[in-house]
DNA sequence: TCTGGGGTCCTATTCCTA
DNA sequence: TCTGTAGGAATAGGACCC
């Protein structure tokens, strides 16, 4: 067994428990406070009230009104990811980061270094706590998708009783992968969310050795080649899947859910001038360009249409993906309200070759042209001054002329969890 | 209870071209 | 030029993950 998936636990809460002290011991709620605001991470003394992340809320207020509700801080998780990414890095090069607060090691070639797996577990918890000050969960397994269970398995568990602490580390040994596979709730497999849960549950298939009792065809007749020959696999302990160190971003985007729906076109194209300009900001930063425009809509009802476009050559400015953007929305009926609006570019590359010019600016590796060439001073300027020092006339704050205060830009993660307030104007002013 | 934001992967359909 | 078709690219949507 050389598989090791470390989980650090609640991260976003224990980091503000951890930067605020007296906070311990108590219920804590990171995500949006607003009326559609979403839980990100919270403490497990919430959990015990039937608090998850990913519950609305308004839901997790009622279930837990007693609870400490924190917006988050992003910058600060990804601080603390980097330098957790760097402890593990400190043992294995084979490191798979699969979230801010995840990752797979394949610790193969690094037992001659740190002792057996079981024992690099312990190693990696120890040196989490103590350069980190936070507690990490760690599965031992031959296979990613079951060194991924066992650290599940040696998690704390919150119930209305209290909590209980776990066992920090996991190990499956080899050969005793479907004795603790079997007995495991289908749903804890990868790949099993609520759709194909209900699929498998009109087979009467309830945990994971119900599901290896089901011959393959019939697994791939109703969920399809991929998933059901996948699936199968799984049931039976084979993950073919190698530790892979580093994965190319394959797309980049934004969207934003509002505290009220936009219903003036106006507004809706202001916004895509928006969230295009933070996406070319991000894939300038890491010289990447894409070919596909795909903007997103969100009713009023939840009902999610996408459109999307190839275009030729690749974009990576501001205002070629928003010039895409709303070519696209053009299409789009928005009668109904927008809730959540979405822009993203994928197939992904290297930026077009720039075009020369006698203009020595250009020389610089700016994207072509002369809205290129804005894009790299404005590149500059954000280096130097912060992301919201420039941005497109657009965006200006009609209420608030002049100051660059009025300038609405978008940042990674400034209201990842949704919108922090019911509060703003509603539109049409 | 009323559902975020950032992604990946898969599937079905349509469209274009050889 | 017309017709049929096979295959790939583009498009749309859905499921899933953290």
């Amino acid at each position: 067994v050389s598989v090791l998936h470390v989980d650090l636990d609640a991260f976003f809460a224990a980091v503000e428990v951890l930067d605020d002290p007296s906070l311990r011991g108590k219920a804590v709620i990171v995500g949006g406070a607003g009326a559609r605001g979403v839980v990100a991470a919270c403490t497990y003394e919430a959990r015990r009230y039937g608090v998850r992340s990913a519950m609305p809320s308004l839901r997790a207020r009622s279930l837990c009104p007693h609870a400490v509700f924190l917006p988050g801080r992003y910058a600060r998780y990804e601080e603390m990811s980097r330098r957790f990414h760097g402890v593990l890095a400190g043992f294995t090069p084979l490191v798979e980061g699969i979230a801010l607060d995840e990752a797979f090691l394949d610790v193969a070639g690094a037992q001659r270094l740190f002792g057996p797996a079981p024992a690099i577990a312990g190693r990696i918890r120890a040196a989490i706590a103590n350069e980190l000050g936070l507690q990490a969960s760690v599965g031992v397994a031959s296979t990613k998708f079951v060194a991924k269970l066992a650290s599940e398995a040696a998690k704390p568990r919150a119930s209305r009783q209290g909590v209980t602490p776990g066992a920090g580390v996991v190990v499956v040994e080899s050969g005793e992968e479907l004795r603790f596979l079997h007995p495991l709730p289908v749903a804890a497999l990868w790949g099993v969310g609520p759709a194909t849960l209900a699929r498998l549950e009109r087979f009467g298939v309830a945990t994971i050795g119900q599901l290896a009792a089901i011959p393959v065809d019939t697994l791939v007749a109703t969920l399809g080649p991929s998933a059901g020959a996948h699936l199968h696999d799984l049931a039976w302990g084979r993950d073919p899947r190698p530790v892979e160190p580093a994965r190319a971003v394959k797309s980049i985007s934004h969207e934003q859910t509002y505290p009220y729906d936009l219903f003036d076109r106006g507004d809706v194209e202001r916004e895509a001038v928006r969230l295009a300009d933070g996406v070319a900001s991000r894939l300038r930063r890491s010289g990447l360009a894409g070919r596909t425009v795909t903007v997103k809509v969100r009713y009023q009802d939840f009902a999610t249409i996408t459109r999307s476009e190839t275009v030729t050559p690749a974009v990576d400015t501001g205002v070629a993906i928003a010039r895409a953007a709303q070519a696209l929305l053009a299409a789009v009926d928005l009668s109904p309200g927008v809730r959540l609006l979405g822009v993203g570019v994928s197939n992904l590359g290297e930026p077009p070759p720039r075009q020369l010019s006698l203009d020595l600016a250009d020389a610089e590796g700016a994207p072509a042209g002369p809205w290129g060439r804005a894009a790299g001073a404005v590149d500059r300027i954000r280096a130097r001054y912060g992301e919201s020092a420039v941005g497109p006339a657009a965006l200006l704050d009609p209420d608030e002329p002049g100051g660059t205060g009025g300038l609405r830009t978008v940042r990674r993660g400034v209201a990842p969890w949704g919108p922090a307030s019911s509060g703003g104007a509603p539109p049409g002013r």
